[in-house]
DNA sequence: GTCGAAATTGACTAAATAGTCAGTATTGAA
DNA sequence: TTCAATACTGACTATTTAGTCAATTTCGAC
């Protein structure tokens, strides 16, 4: 039985989505932990006392921005017109999804990139955070597996998963640096190609 | 002409070390941008008007970290009992120097991979923090071109060192999540065999 | 229109933080 | 030993920040 939003329901759910976009920002402009809740609320247009009405305080809106942006993409990894066919085909279209995701929400691409420190530090204070990238590395080798022997190994599965995450983070995350926008853009066939082929190779395929 | 260290200037150079190895202790724990310069100079025990004796601020002592960090990577990729003969050799050692750094240096891993992230966003605040990134990808270059023929494309050989970073940061913190540390050491090798082999492959060797 | 519920506001409080600088400790030359 | 230079200290100041909560606004049922 679907209730009909209420508008304040609505106004509510207005108000969270600033929120929520807000903090993005400021993520991506100063880094999660330098960022602050003034700055958030002030970018939101949204009174402080309403951002701990939505989020217990700022790692929980780290969290939740963490979990949409593994959502979305995951949907990019589920989305092809027709399933690929082999291996490799898969292997590319996942390649393919990361860097269409790190170009076209190059904030969540960023945040998702923080996320991955703030779990490699030694706090023990974002347990739950943890979740959306076991999520993510899980959607991956649920998308690989189906092209793998039955029997194989499931670490050898991990590894793959991790292998295609750490190039596309950690590629990316250098290139930045030593290259121009057209120079990565140019560089991502030919060692896209070379690293789907290296993970076949891998895989015994 | 060597002039002899006073006391005087060894005094300094301990307090300067004690600074040092606290912030990297600091930032690890904390990441750079949470870090206080109370908490470090409480864990270097050493008062706070003598860090801004030796420092600037904060963001000084990273830097000088970052640039120590990339000098012992860069370290690690110079030493070799003899020089590799082939290209896949070459790259083999640069693995695994990246690969002992992350196990040995762990500290100085994280805090690259800290710095990396700075770089990445969008604040204008931290250009000097990019000079020993530079510098790191022209030593992976350089410790490579030997290798390769004469007329390749400098585009490529910068390609092949973004990969190889990004290959490495990459995967380990992904591992760091999805793996056992005792999965991550098994993983090593064969992915390093097999990402060397393409990289051969691309470069057309 | 009334009134209670829900959402929102932002001044306020307590705590935290960067940076300063007068005072102290250590060193070294004479 | 004296005195100046250098290194260091930490209380203090001004500023910043997270979180609170009484007051206000908006909404919805009657």
């Amino acid at each position: 039985m679907k209730t009909k939003e209420t508008r304040t329901q609505k106004r509510a759910r207005r108000t969270r989505k600033k929120l929520k976009k807000a903090a993005l920002d400021v993520f991506t402009e100063k880094s999660v932990a330098a960022a602050t809740v003034e700055e958030i609320t002030e970018k939101a247009d949204v009174g402080k006392g309403t951002l701990y009405q939505h989020f217990a305080d700022k790692d929980q809106i780290v969290v939740t921005l963490v979990d949409e942006a593994v959502d979305h993409l995951i949907g990019r990894f589920r989305a092809y017109d027709c399933k690929p066919e082999t291996l490799e085909d898969m292997l590319q279209h996942l390649l393919n999804a990361h860097y269409d995701f790190s170009v076209e929400c190059r904030e969540e691409f960023l945040l998702l990139f923080q996320g991955k420190l703030l779990l490699k530090l030694e706090s023990d204070t974002m347990d739950e955070l943890e979740e959306p990238y076991l999520r993510y590395l899980q959607e991956i080798e649920h998308q690989v597996a189906p092209y793998l022997s039955p029997r194989i190994d499931t670490v050898k599965i991990r590894r793959l998963a991790c292998a295609v995450a750490g190039f596309v983070f950690g590629f990316f995350s250098f290139a930045m640096i030593g290259m121009t926008e057209k120079e990565i853009e140019a560089s991502v066939n030919p060692l896209r190609r070379v690293f789907v082929r290296s993970l076949c190779a891998f895989l015994g395929r």
